[in-house]
DNA sequence: ATGTCCCCACCTTGGGGA
């Protein structure tokens, strides 16, 4: 079963690079993040025509999460994290396909830093880190996913130097994810290139792209019962090097359910 | 400070956001 996240930066503009890429990767499950449409702006025909059930959450403009799953409906678990019911920003899904639990996210940029921007995002964290925690123990499997807008170390970024003030790589954004994996979440792309420079971010400026100067901001984190099943991960970056493409590439996990463990049987002496 | 690309509105340019 193949995961994948993938911030297509305008769903309207990137519908055909969206399609092509279903086409050819075929994932079962598709989180998508920054929709930047409203709920009636959705394509749901043009998906459903290309074999995928949709959820999605659209804003005026800005943020929009959607989830995809392949030949099914996603049954809506909930449409809003948790924790303040004043937050009016289309950032969070949660879905199951198949017995799997799916979160798709669309963290807060957080730029600038310092400032009232900042701060939400680390308001928006904290409201995940909460939540997280009631999945990374549950007896589901469960996958959170999406565009975190976290660099979680130098490794993770071609060169961290101009970045240094950017809300991406803050001590308090690195915090933050930091405590979020030690709840027990399994980084799949890290676990399963821990010496690799992994990239699945390019912005538009200066030929970041050409020069592959790229940030890994993209993840797709496990539960404890699902992390025995993770087999491959990697990026399609053949998407982003398309013309007029997204400024990330589709980031992805393939999962061997197979491999869930059974709530152990009760041992006879 | 800058670069580029998205979306929308004081709607075919300019501003906000990333």
């Amino acid at each position: 079963m193949k995961i994948a996240t993938f911030n297509v930066n305008g769903i309207k503009t990137r519908l055909a690079h969206l399609l092509r890429w279903l086409e050819r990767e075929q994932p079962d499950v598709a989180c998508l993040q920054e929709l930047k449409a409203l709920d009636e702006g959705f394509p749901e025909r043009e998906l459903r025509d290309a074999g995928y059930g949709a959820l999605w959450k659209g804003q005026r403009s800005w943020n929009g999460v959607a989830i995809l799953a392949r030949g099914t409906d996603p049954l809506e678990i909930r449409r809003e994290l948790p924790g303040d019911a004043a937050d009016e920003q289309s950032r969070y899904l949660e879905a199951a396909v198949n017995g799997l639990v799916v979160g798709c996210l669309y963290l807060p940029n957080g730029n600038p830093q310092p400032g009232p921007k900042f701060d939400y995002k680390l308001a928006w964290f904290e409201r995940l880190i909460a939540h997280a925690a009631t999945l990374v123990d549950s007896p589901h499997p469960v996958i959170l996913c999406g565009d975190y807008n976290v660099v979680p170390t130098d490794f993770d970024i071609y060169n961290p130097r101009s970045w240094r003030k950017d809300a991406l790589l803050q001590p308090e954004t690195r915090d933050c994810y930091a405590r979020l994996l030690a709840q027990g979440w399994t980084d799949s792309l890290r676990h399963v290139h821990p010496d690799e420079a992994v990239f699945t971010f390019w912005d538009y400026f200066r030929q970041h792209w050409e020069h592959n100067s790229g940030l890994r901001i993209d993840h797709l984190l496990l539960n404890r019962k699902l992390a025995p099943s993770l087999k491959a991960a990697g990026v399609d970056r053949w998407v982003r090097g398309e013309q007029k493409a997204s400024d990330h590439a589709p980031t992805w996990v393939e999962l061997d359910l197979d491999r869930l463990t059974a709530p152990s049987p009760k041992r006879k002496i």
